[in-house]
DNA sequence: AAATTGGCCAACCGCCGGCAT
DNA sequence: CATGCCGGCGGTTGGCCAATT
């Protein structure tokens, strides 16, 4: 049962990457690339490595123009769309912030961006030296940025079901997304979600997105397509439902919505979209909890 | 001053989907 | 079509360090 490893787990050195192993790798990605083979790469390289962490070392750490420091307000409001419209997709969020990698965003949401819409004040703290331990880069100032009250006079256009996953699904008319406006194209039937910009127009009957297999986006007039595809997972429930896209929610309910996504992930409890599969009703597209939910 | 607590971030783990065979 | 390999992804953990007690 289970997958052979994809490296000899007793051979394979674990742990912080030393420098001597970063310039390794650095050097050797410099010269060869991947050669379309990560798992081949540390025997190459001549490093200990398992192939797997060679790649998430390249890619959140040594890999040209990654940015670290702190997040703008522009960021956190990027951060927010996408995580309200398709929840915890972090390669998609990283692939709108040039420089930010998904395990960085990740990172900061968990520690700080979900506090901070919560309104959970994160303690002062001093940026930590550890960065400079392990490497050479200067990494993160942790100081806490305070930007938070731009979000607090916005409202929200929101029509939410929390999936399995975590995934809010989302009709959405929120959070203005400066870079780009989005779109997410289902493959099969070309229905068409916006997010930032205007929403949901699933023609008649979705109201969950099925197999997404673009997510385009464009910036200003044209569209140009993202580099991401198989945005999968999300699901298209058929069955002759609309999504209501006029309800104004605002940062309260939002902060619902992490709340109760927490709960979801702890309790195992969805927060449901009233959608007409389950009740036949087409008007109470509003955020909605299950009937076992509890705060 | 020492012990404890909590924040933070790098790295690991395991699952999933795509692709080649 | 079935199987296995690999890359990619999101969740989780380990461990350091500053702040607090």
């Amino acid at each position: 049962m289970g997958r052979t490893p994809c490296c000899d787990k007793a051979n394979v050195k674990k742990g912080p990457w030393s420098p001597e192993e970063d310039t390794k790798l650095k050097e050797f990605m410099e010269k060869y690339g991947t050669g379309g083979n990560w798992i081949a790469l540390p025997h190459k390289a001549g490093l200990r490595r398992c192939g797997k962490s060679c790649r998430l070392r390249w890619l959140n750490y040594l890999r040209p123009n990654i940015k670290h420091g702190e997040f703008s307000e522009e960021e956190d409001r990027v951060i927010c769309s996408i995580f309200a419209a398709i929840g915890s997709r972090w390669s998609i969020m990283a692939s709108q912030l040039p420089g930010r990698t998904d395990n960085d965003i990740k990172n900061y949401w968990n520690t700080k961006l979900k506090k901070k819409l919560l309104g959970i004040t994160p303690l002062q703290r001093k940026p930590h030296r550890r960065n400079n331990r392990h490497h050479q880069n200067q990494h993160f100032s942790a100081s806490p940025s305070s930007s938070s009250q731009g979000a607090g006079s916005e409202s929200f256009r929101i029509t939410s079901q929390v999936m399995p996953r975590s995934t809010p699904v989302i009709s959405s008319d929120f959070f203005q997304v400066p870079y780009h406006q989005y779109q997410m194209k289902s493959s099969s039937n070309m229905n068409t979600v916006r997010i930032g910009q205007s929403c949901i127009s699933s023609e008649d009957n979705c109201t969950r997105f099925s197999n997404i297999k673009d997510l385009n986006y464009g910036s200003g007039g044209g569209e140009e397509q993202m580099g991401i595809h198989e945005v999968s997972k999300l699901f298209l429930l058929g069955g002759g439902c609309q999504v209501e896209t006029g309800l104004e929610y605002s940062l309260e309910e939002i902060k619902q919505l992490l709340i109760s996504n927490s709960v979801c992930n702890n309790n195992n409890h969805n927060l449901y979209l009233d959608h007409p599969i389950a009740n036949g009703n087409m008007e109470n597209s509003k955020l909605q909890h299950a009937p076992d939910f509890r705060l």
